[in-house]
DNA sequence: CTGAAAGCGCTTACAG
DNA sequence: CTGAAAGCGCTTACAG
């Protein structure tokens, strides 16, 4: 079925058709309703790739989530188990605003080329960027972007920085030092100062941002980073036990440790536990995400919560308006977050 | 950049572009070369819409995935937390196989029609439905379709039955009845024989097999299927917990447990511990999927891995299968599961 | 081996 | 308010 064969039936010509399934203003309700008639009884649907070329948009969001590889558990591969629900959300609003999503995940540097290559191939008006690592080929795509793009956890000064004049492009992002602050004044308010702490990807601004604020914060109450006590996680379950593990043989620990996340304070507890040692009794632990597994672990794991939803809402709700308006425009937003208080932390014994 | 610059700075005409664009093989080296040369200069790539309309296909797949809204925590839309893995191997694979995907998320009956809809708009050549609920609408899609189908989790001789004659369909399922009978044998073998069973959402194939997997086993082993001791999940958080509240109100427990999901194995276990009741020691509980939780969570979760990755590869292998090929066919292909077991359960007392 | 031409199914000035 | 015509950027017989 094309639209000619609905001007047939209809008894109008194509540019009519064309009016009415476009919901022009300039359309006597008498002929469109002609039309629609026809429409409905056969399920006439435009051709998208037709529609496309004659000049409309594609209706269409590409989606880039970064995946880090668990090398050690390859079938692993939502190494940040966070995305799922990020996924789905970012998938809801962009339907809900009328888009269809192009969904793609990049493992390794060379595959952010598949960003502006969807341009080029005119697969997307604009793209959501997630989890995105700092590299070249990023600072390429900010330095030349010619389409809107929302990047979720990315440093907003960079963008500012080396984006082109015409650029449109949002950052999404939440208070990644504020939750970690929260985080240190409460096991502080609990009489912890020999704290800990597990570095995220650094690549990634969240992760960076994180670990700052811990110095910033541990800085501001004069207590001490010591550095047997800083644990390169790296987002990975695989390194944390490492790290755990090598902090547990040299024997010195603190009594307090926040994890960049939930998967790696998870292990963190685990490695713990499996030493002989009592979560929160001997050592208290909060995690970062409050994930699904957050809730359900025992001790139930204190934890920052992410605004997830709202993240993908303001990335979605700002990529829509770029992409509806033709002027730049570099945008940021900073989503609160919150510390939930559970079960994996207590007073230093 | 279109073709035509192309031709025209190569020396050559559109067609010959389009032939190396295309690597058909009637081209000498040397013209392609020539025509690369400048593709790679002006990093030209073709335009989807207009290939596609020119009668190439979209390279691209259709991800529906069927979601269950929690009700009672509408942020928590990934119910069915085990499609983000699943989610990330399906378009791992279709990229790997050079196809785009386009995903969607399904909320209720009248959005399947979104599936039809996706392919009259011609956005895409095959869909993968995963976590398909049975209703009108799928069945129609089954009776007409047109196009290749992937179906993940669902009935096989429903298919046959009502699939058109000239459908390319392949079902991926993964033997669920096993999986229960191997919870059954294990729970029996440590000595149970009060075992209850905690029901997915039933208009699910795999909820359904895993139901009536139970019940056949039980049978054959002349175990008793008490019905005070079959509770309706319906892989609902909130719905187990009014379940199993109303058993322990009840009074009458089993001594072991099997739920459909792990979702529902850890509220279960949840709701016994704040009971008062110890896990295992008092009650066994056994999960199935073993999700990202599983292994963290103490008790760790007894519980039958699915193989997620295994499935998503069939059903794009399968899908890209039928994609290359004209004729109509309807395959089906069922993966083996395996029990893991680990701390959940234990010799009743 | 290669090019000129037709055609894919729409949209959009343009003219009336 | 409506239609005829041009055009979007490719691919593909067809002819040579």
């Amino acid at each position: 079925m094309k639209s000619e064969e609905v001007a047939r039936l209809a008894g109008v010509s194509r540019s009519t058709v064309s009016r009415v399934i476009n919901n022009y203003s300039n359309v006597p309700d008498e002929t469109r309703e002609k039309v629609m008639k026809v429409v409905r009884e056969h399920n006439y649907m435009p051709n998208t790739s037709a529609r496309v070329l004659a000049g409309k948009g594609t209706d269409t969001i590409g989606l880039f989530i970064f995946n880090v590889h668990d090398e050690n558990n390859p079938g692993h591969i939502y190494g940040n188990s966070y995305f799922g629900p990020f996924v789905n959300a970012v998938v809801d609003r962009c339907n809900h605003n009328g888009y269809s999503v192009l969904i793609h995940t990049l493992y390794k540097e060379a595959d952010c080329l598949r960003i502006p290559a969807a341009f080029s191939e005119k697969r997307m008006d604009g793209a959501i960027l997630i989890g995105t690592e700092k590299n070249e080929a990023i600072d390429q795509l900010i330095a030349r972007a010619d389409h809107p793009l929302a990047i979720v956890d990315y440093n907003p000064r960079a963008v500012s920085l080396s984006a082109s004049p015409q650029a449109r492009i949002i950052t999404v992002n939440s208070g990644d030092d504020a939750g970690i602050a929260d985080c240190v004044d409460y096991l502080a308010g609990l009489g912890h100062c020999r704290i800990g702490f597990i570095t995220g990807r650094l690549l990634t601004w969240s992760a960076e941002r994180r670990l700052r604020g811990f110095k910033a914060c541990m800085k501001g109450r004069s207590l001490h980073v010591a550095p047997q006590w800083m644990l390169s996680g790296d987002f990975s379950r695989q390194k944390t036990l490492v790290a755990m593990q090598a902090m547990l043989v040299a024997g010195d620990l603190p009594t307090a440790l926040i994890a960049s996340n939930d998967d790696m304070a998870l292990v963190a507890i685990d490695t713990l536990r499996n030493a002989g040692l009592r979560v929160p009794e001997d050592i208290s632990v909060i995690g970062y995400d409050d994930g699904l597994a957050a809730p359900l672990v025992r001790p139930a794991l204190t934890t920052v919560r992410m605004p997830f939803l709202e993240m993908a809402g303001s990335a979605v709700e700002g990529l829509v308006a770029l992409l509806a308006d033709e002027e730049p425009a570099i945008h940021t937003v900073t989503l609160p977050v919150r510390l939930i208080v559970r079960e994996s932390c207590a007073p230093p014994s």
